[in-house]
DNA sequence: AATGAATGAGCCTTCATTCAT
DNA sequence: AATGAATGAAGGCTCATTCAT
């Protein structure tokens, strides 16, 4: 009773640091003892408070997603037309600026791969991309696409954006100095039948 | 000249494994013990022909690369327009059919977190990235992109099939059927210009 | 604060066992797994508290050097002239009797071999050397010698030792009883100009 | 028939590749693949010459000694007195110039390890100290050492000799530049009673 | 004689996890 | 809550040795 719990935010800490580290090493790498180190704790310690490595990752998951969520909906909140709803979803994700973080990006992309081995990551990981598409296919769906047309679209914007990130983090140069929003509301435009904003 | 070698095929074999082995667990866990018993040769055996785990990543990223390649250059032997060579760099990437190996899409998703991780793969990565970027940067230009919107296209373009790789590898379901393939055309024709193919 | 520390009991225990283990089957045999085997601890264990394998090597050098400084300091105190303190030297080293361990003998000239293959272990040992060589430099100095000789007279006794050592720990019998100490300081006599013993 | 036998050339160039392995790395990291190498042969060949890597060093043992009896009896043989040849001994171990071979100490001081912990090297290894015991015993008793002395004598002044080859071998710089051979000499002049040369 | 593939054992090291304090 | 010791299981890699050719 004495000691007021701190458990949040210390968990909250941790996933930090693994983000932190995680981008530079990737999963496998990212041994506790270093997340540890990272955050200025030690190895037993996070053990107190997550059950297991991949107890983390599943937060970091969530954390990840949250903050892009957070990011749309602020940038949703000014925009006027379905369309500008639409690219308020793109440049959460690709617009640089306030907000974007390039280890979280690395560290998405690490993620993918530990998606495709743990079960468990693989099914937090796509109720997220899930999450994101059901968005994606309504905002195209009011942005003027066809209706059998929306899940299509959505999944191909979805993977530019994804792909995006791979490319800017994992081969500098490769996209264009900030052009990626730019391009890929530029595919939107396309796929929704050209017509302008 | 008293034993004939027969290094090349085993090397093939090795890298052959590796590339089901880390489709299905990520490279970090793609033990050498498990690669030799995919092989169904010994660890020890493995060691005798790569120096260590990073030269058979480094030959898979080559091979991977190599296949898709190929790909291309098969498609694109019959393409008798420009517009049709970039369908057929697309198409090489993304159709589903003969010649498509989920496990060597799956592969190149993970390896993509090494890139990240690994300078020399990253390197690796990165050279065959900026082969692909500049051999696309090529055909948008000659599909008729004003030549200083060129290397966004392609950067573009080169994203969403990324993306979709990745997608598909990790979420099934997330990318319709075999559309990837098509949307991503569609994609190229809206940022062409809107022109129909 | 919540467990108290017991690194250094454990670190001298491992360091204590390399000493036994490496004596009887030299450093590369000295496997860590037997080392820990010898303290009663797990190989694991030895590894929470040494870097690597050549850091024990390392903290071995320090503590047979300090036992046998120690063991001059002590002889030395009780000694009267010049002379006598540079017998103590030579007592210290070769002297049987208390304070005497084989296995020190044995392991330091096992160590000596991996100072020539090991440039992090030579520098040590080059340094307990160049301490050794600089006191003996003094003692010969102080005892008589005509001060450009002094190093050469030096160099020669710490040889002497040095290759006693190795005859005795190697080839057993090959130097009568104990007669090591007794040699060295006849030859300290004959260098320092016959003057008595 | 048609093939002459090459086996004893062969065998004398392993065992000089080894030679110039082991003075560099130790025993334990000169591998067969090393030096096979350095003798521009493969392993498998190194094996069809030696039953094992051990019989390699046995015969580098022989090889050694045998250099350091033929290079005694070569500059004993103008020796015209007892002294004189004891100090061809000495300077056959210790001079500098022709036929003294740095590598060839380096190896003999990593030799000593070896016999330490392998008995069959032990064995070998102590029958060439004490063949030269042996012969050192006359010498200084020829020289005039007192009978009862000769064996303790000869025992002092062949640990200097094995001394000065560990120090200069370890530590470049702890024996004054040609200085050995001089200084062994005097002890042996002090401990033969003084009496010059 | 010679080559080069192949084996199998062993070693150092890393690391997630547990647990006493 | 927190620390730090301890464990046990792998994993990558080296290497002597064998053997078919």
């Amino acid at each position: 009773m004495a000691r007021p719990t701190n458990t949040d935010a210390r968990r909250a800490e941790i996933v930090e640091a693994m983000l932190r580290v995680m981008a530079r090493r990737g999963y496998a790498r990212a041994s506790i003892a270093a997340i540890a180190e990272e955050a200025g704790l030690t190895a037993g310690l996070v053990h107190y408070h997550f059950r297991n490595k991949q107890a983390i990752l599943l937060a970091l998951v969530e954390r990840i997603a949250g903050v892009a969520q957070a990011r749309f909906e602020a940038l949703s909140a000014s925009a006027t037309s379905p369309r500008a709803r639409l690219d308020a979803f793109i440049d959460a994700h690709l617009a640089r600026g306030e907000g974007a973080d390039p280890d979280a990006v690395a560290c998405w992309v690490a993620l993918g791969t530990e998606a495709l081995a743990q079960p468990e990551i693989g099914a937090a990981y796509g109720r997220v991309i899930a999450g994101q598409l059901e968005a994606l296919t309504q905002l195209v769906r009011d942005a003027g696409a066809a209706p059998g047309d929306a899940p299509r679209v959505a999944a191909g914007l979805l993977a530019a954006i994804e792909g995006a990130f791979r490319l800017a983090a994992i081969v500098p140069g490769a996209i264009p100095d900030g052009s990626a929003a730019a391009t890929v509301r530029a595919m939107a435009s396309g796929l929704l039948g050209g017509e302008d904003r």
